[in-house]
DNA sequence: GTTATTTATTTACCTGGGTAAATAAAATCG
DNA sequence: CGATTTTATTTACCCAGGTAAATAAATAAC
């Protein structure tokens, strides 16, 4: 089996998936990852920025980036909480409302995506992406 | 099945990938897009910039971005082919003498990133992979 | 042969991933 | 309490994905 090549498959569809996800955000002048937060946001409610990060696993400068231009675009307000350190992440009440719209769209683009998958299929693909790791040498 | 879940999973493990591959990279001043590049050259010998970025899949700007960059650093030339709009991409001869080495290393990190899969589930990946699609609207 | 169209590449500008280093506030140590 | 260390966030700067529009050369059309 050729690792390389199957490695890069994995690259290329997961960057068809993004172009298609921010193609279908784009009408909502959303993207790809400000989706990720929004989406993360509504299941878990405030949080501040380190939870999010920790939670996306992404660096926190690329969070804080994205954060700043999703309050930008009224999606969120970034609160300073009772540790003056810490910025507390909420949705706005705009966010909230037309969320039901962009998780509907969201919905039928992942569908696509996966439409050739049986249940079955969704699971075992699920199962072994699970099994990719990187061992890291632990101090 | 929460396919929004299993695709958050997808992104996770790819960014996962692009960071080992970029670590494996760094002792050769390397990232993991030219990397792919210089693969590609390897194997297919000199192309025009146009059949790199079609054969990758990736688009024409990004491409000619990393070329420009790879040809800074001395891995890659580009002449103007007779068809003067074209550009034929060529490894350096530093490029195809350090190839190997690279190559090995690459080779390490993508097995260690599978290391959890049996021959049979890097074939059932495969496959899976392959069914992931965007369905366009052919006109 | 001159004009119009296509093709290959580039430029300018987004978003988004990363790292390294700088702040600033909180917590800890002595 | 004052000094040190930790923690949360930010700033600056890479590389890399994308789109839209501009060149420039080759081709096609008239």
């Amino acid at each position: 089996m050729d690792k390389g090549q199957l490695l890069h498959l994995f690259n290329q569809k997961q960057r068809l998936l993004m172009k298609e996800l921010n193609d279908c955000l784009k009408s909502f002048d959303l993207y790809s990852s400000q989706w990720t937060i929004l989406y993360t946001l509504h299941q878990k409610g405030k949080m501040t920025q380190t939870e999010v990060w920790q939670y996306l696993k992404v660096e926190a400068p690329t969070t804080t980036r994205t954060l700043v231009r999703m309050e930008k675009s009224g999606w969120i307000t970034r609160k300073t909480g009772k540790d003056k350190r810490e910025r507390v992440v909420d949705l706005t009440e705009t966010a909230k409302k037309k969320f039901p719209q962009i998780l509907a769209a969201i919905k039928v683009a992942e569908s696509s995506f996966l439409s050739n998958l049986s249940e079955e299929e969704l699971h075992t693909l699920e199962k072994l992406l699970g099994k990719l790791t990187i061992e890291r040498d632990e101090a």
